[in-house]
DNA sequence: GCTTGACTTCGAGTGAACTTCAGATCCTAC
DNA sequence: GTAGGATCTGAAGTTCACTCGAAGTCAAGC
């Protein structure tokens, strides 16, 4: 077993990635890789930690394209240091307090709202502010507003 | 204009949904409606409210299925009463909390794990436990077991 | 009477993120 | 040397949640 690089099947085997999607990802350009004379792919190892920033960043509602802009900030000539790695993490850490904080301002709006059944009653301006009023537009969008963060 | 009943373009302003996808819910047993006699829809005034409920759902990440699930214990028989969404909103606000946490332990590791550089380490039992240990399976799984919860 | 606009159905198209398949090649073990 | 498993490529298929387009119906205004 190289201790150096690894087969498709062992990063699948590593990151629990089919190797179906980790020869997706290659072809989208979030993941590379060098051939064997035979033309089987080899991994570097830090190609582990990518799959596991990729996997997580998709979690916290990330688009494959948008990863790959993240991941494009990493050096490309040489193996990301861990003050690259560093900086990343900083740079998204925002859109993960976006993303909870419109969770729980969905969560208590909800038990406020849903929950007192006032949402679609004309009276509730917080979800439903055109029913009446026409106001600002059409829509629940006063609960999902946090879209245009995107 | 009619007091009682809304046609799909009155519902489809107040909702921010489009009509084709509100066909398109119905389809899928997500609202109902009755029909004029030019076999026009006609919606009662508390689909907004489910439709409200659809688009949040879905922003916390529920299928259209799960959704459907969801509104299946909503009586068919009477229009929903307050008691019958305050339950309803009560039984996913598990899963909101499940959520939140989520990208909270999300948040904090990614700071203390990809922020000090260690994930993909083999040292790192945090991301990733199967790189030398190969114990409980392959991948980044720790950070994204919640996936379990759904 | 005719145009306009909102509505109808049904089938096909879209984009994201993969998976599956067929047919070929490569490596290891017996 | 041959069987079995891992890998390759490229194209096609899948699922989800819709959207779009065509062809037709219906009601209101001029």
């Amino acid at each position: 077993m190289d201790h150096e690089l690894l087969s498709i099947g062992a990063v699948s085997e590593r990151t629990g990635v089919a190797p179906s999607a980790l020869r997706f990802y290659e072809a989208e350009g979030l993941i590379h890789s060098t051939r064997t004379e035979a033309g089987h792919r080899r991994y570097p190892r830090d190609v582990i930690r990518r799959i596991s920033f990729i996997r997580v960043a998709q979690h916290v509602g990330l688009s494959l394209e948008e990863i790959r802009n993240a991941l494009a900030s990493l050096p490309d000539n040489r193996t990301p240091t861990q003050r690259d790695w560093e900086r990343l993490a900083r740079s998204w850490r925002p859109r993960i307090d976006a993303q909870i904080g419109l969770l729980e301002r969905l969560r208590d709006r909800l038990t406020g709202c849903i929950g007192c059944g006032c949402l679609s009653m004309k009276a509730c301006r917080l979800v439903n502010p055109g029913d009446e009023l026409a106001s600002r537009g059409p829509g629940p969008r006063f609960v999902l507003d946090d879209d245009a963060a995107r």
